[in-house]
DNA sequence: GCAATATGTTCTTACTCAGAACTTATTTAT
DNA sequence: ATAAATAAGTTCTGAGTAAGAACATATTGC
């Protein structure tokens, strides 16, 4: 018997409802990324004709995701071309379940956190205890959710590792959820589609779509937060996963032979060598005071003396692994960007150019040469405009499909 | 005045010309790197509607790409479907300068090497004797170029730095070639076009589409020759080249924080502890006898004592630092598949247990769980297809570009 | 031999974008 | 002020695409 391969999907063929689809996309992306276009900007941008540019934007009009604006203020000769926003009304119900709280969010099509709810529970939320607290917000806000807004669904960023098809929570540690099929089951209670993903998936996907990645087609992201430090790989604006999408674990590079054991198994991990613990430690600062430790660090290295030379020398110590790291990966990936978040993005804040000679002095000529640095943008908003983007994803990639899904509410 | 941004070219649209163009490069790309397929099998991997399929092979046969065969023994019910192959007289001229030869070789759409000529050179070529050289050889082929094959172009590939764009060879050390317009001196010479393009990134993408990379859409290549460690990342097929072309720099990770000072300014990379020349020195073989590498180190891993101790204990040692810059490299790319050329390969070879379970009891679970480990395969083919896939680029594209491109040779 | 199955072939249809011609709105030159 | 130049929106036509229906063909299995 001949030995007929499973036909992987390999590459899709193209037909003509792909052509409008992904032009429509195109346009609503654009739209969607930067907040406001014109015409005439998208007919630069996409090479498409300008007759064709006009029925793709009445399109997106008739379906209710975008509208036009009076032009700016023409600076040249030619007729203004009139500007393209998304509706501010069309939303996504973003929502974070943590160990201490689930905070729900309102959040437009143009990126605005419209509304942030943070409601804190007494112990761990188990899954039907966050299914419970979304819909009782959500019921809250169903009359001003019918009436002034059109919902495209909800997203979830979870704290673990979610299964990419059928959003079924494999496992939350600090949450203690195992194979939870929670996408289903609050979906069952909103009657609203919901898309759940990993944390840290959301946060650089919003932090590379609105904030320090905005532009940078390729980059890569390191956070560091109390339990370790994770990143994730942006490639083409998609975040790259992997075989089975777990990469872009940065935390585990080598960056000193004769380090500690990391409970990886290896010894001197990056995750292992720099940590927040040692700064707050060094600034006299428990794990509880992590939200001052911004403050308190940056404060002593604006101060005219500089840092006390413990906490220098720690900041220097720390800077130094990191730049270990990232000449490695600078090598290996030859990026257009770094961008860093969490602690990270403090150490990088105290002294920059700790960071930036440390790596610029090892790392390769040519890769070494392109390279910026960057300090995540996005605070607060960050994981409900990461959680939004789930929602607002299907939408994106196709835009004429709110028809169908939004039958029902409108 | 607002700022305007300046339009990068973004995402293009697709227009109708992009979906034909795209069908026939997905069908004439199947036909290429899987040697055969069937328009059945076409038509289910694609999507597309047999009628489509019919018409876009129809036109594949028409521009001389492929030919149609008779079916396979059908093995099931319904009439059995063609066979397309990709034409054998289709071919490209590869040509590989080095610094004691210029290997020249005839090589068909299918990935065959038809001819391989190694003109040996006194002294290192300029750029000017090896087009000298391909002329040469090329005009001693035309006979037979003209009358039984038709020729898409040529593809160099050169050990150096080359432009992306224009084919300019920016540096080539070993050759001491700098800002040479390579391709176009080439293209003048033989009235074919040129597209040149570095060694190292030809060799992966033939490794990649027909050796041992073959079905990894995804997978990172690291390669050990005398000069070093280079290597690349296969992301869907296509080579990741970093912001600006230089990714895939694997030598430079860190293995060893007490190693010795690397060229490149850094401590303790991978290939200042992992290298050819030492391999060598143990076996007491000099630079000279890099070829005999392969069969003296296997044949003494092949003895039923074992290698002789201080051979294991090196390629032990070897082996492990290089599983330390793998599971770093694991961890953050989750690959599906590591090759390993050169060198590499061999280590790999001659105690793959050592390198595995370096990696794997080392590595995060998630991103070990699925990597496998491959020698790289293509032996002395392997620049001679990676030099013809540059030629062939063009055409596998744009399939219908071959119409214009062949029309004097024709 | 006949039914079932799978594929190739032909023709029609719906849909897409490009482009030409025209209209509209702005700046710049006279 | 007025006209010319410039740039973009609008409308309509046309070329080209893939899908799908209907039919033709070639194989397996009963």
């Amino acid at each position: 018997m001949a030995s007929m391969e499973q036909s992987r999907p390999a590459q899709r063929g193209n037909n003509l409802d792909d052509v409008r689809r992904n032009n429509l996309a195109i346009v609503l992306g654009l739209a969607h990324v930067r907040g406001r276009v014109s015409r005439a900007e998208v007919t630069k941008m996409t090479g498409l004709n300008r007759s064709t540019v006009g029925g793709l934007v009445a399109e997106l009009v008739d379906l209710g995701l975008v509208d036009e604006q009076e032009p700016d203020a023409a600076n040249h000769a030619g007729r203004p071309s009139a500007i393209i926003v998304p509706r501010a009304d069309i939303v996504a119900i973003a929502v974070n379940p943590e160990v201490d709280a689930v905070t729900i969010g309102l959040v437009s099509l143009s990126g605005q956190v419209l509304k942030r709810i943070r409601y804190d529970t007494a112990r761990v939320p188990t899954p039907e205890e966050v299914v419970n607290i979304v819909g009782a917000v959500v019921a809250g806000m169903r009359g001003e959710l019918d009436s002034s807004f059109r919902t495209v669904g909800v997203g979830v960023a979870v704290p673990g590792l979610v299964r990419e098809s059928g959003g079924e929570v494999v496992v939350a540690p600090h949450l203690d959820w195992h194979n939870v099929p929670f996408s289903a089951m609050l979906s069952d209670a909103l009657d609203l589609p919901v898309v759940s993903s990993n944390d840290a998936s959301a946060a650089i996907s919003a932090e590379s779509t609105f904030g320090a990645g905005r532009g940078a087609r390729q980059h890569i992201y390191l956070n560091g937060g109390a339990s370790g430090i994770g990143g994730g790989i942006v490639i083409n604006n998609e975040l790259f996963p992997g075989v089975s999408g777990f990469a872009g674990e940065f935390g585990h590079s080598l960056v000193n032979s004769e380090g500690s054991l990391c409970h990886c198994g290896a010894y001197g991990c990056l995750e292992t060598e720099v940590r927040q613990s040692a700064l707050l430690a060094v600034l006299g600062l428990d794990a509880a005071d992590s939200e001052q430790l911004e403050n308190v660090l940056l404060a002593q290295f604006a101060r005219p003396e500089g840092a006390e030379p413990q906490v220098a020398e720690l900041v220097n110590k720390q800077l130094t692994f990191l730049a270990e790291a990232l000449r490695g990966t600078v090598n290996i990936f030859n990026p257009e960007l770094v961008i860093l978040g969490g602690f990270l993005g403090l150490l990088y804040a105290a002294a920059p150019e700790v960071l930036e000679s440390g790596v610029r002095d090892r790392a390769l000529m040519g890769p070494r040469g392109d390279v910026r640095f960057a300090r995540a943008e996005l605070g607060l908003d960050l994981l409900m405009i990461g959680a939004a983007q789930l929602a607002f994803a299907p939408v994106l990639a196709d835009p004429a499909s709110i028809t169908k899904s939004l039958l029902k509410s409108s």
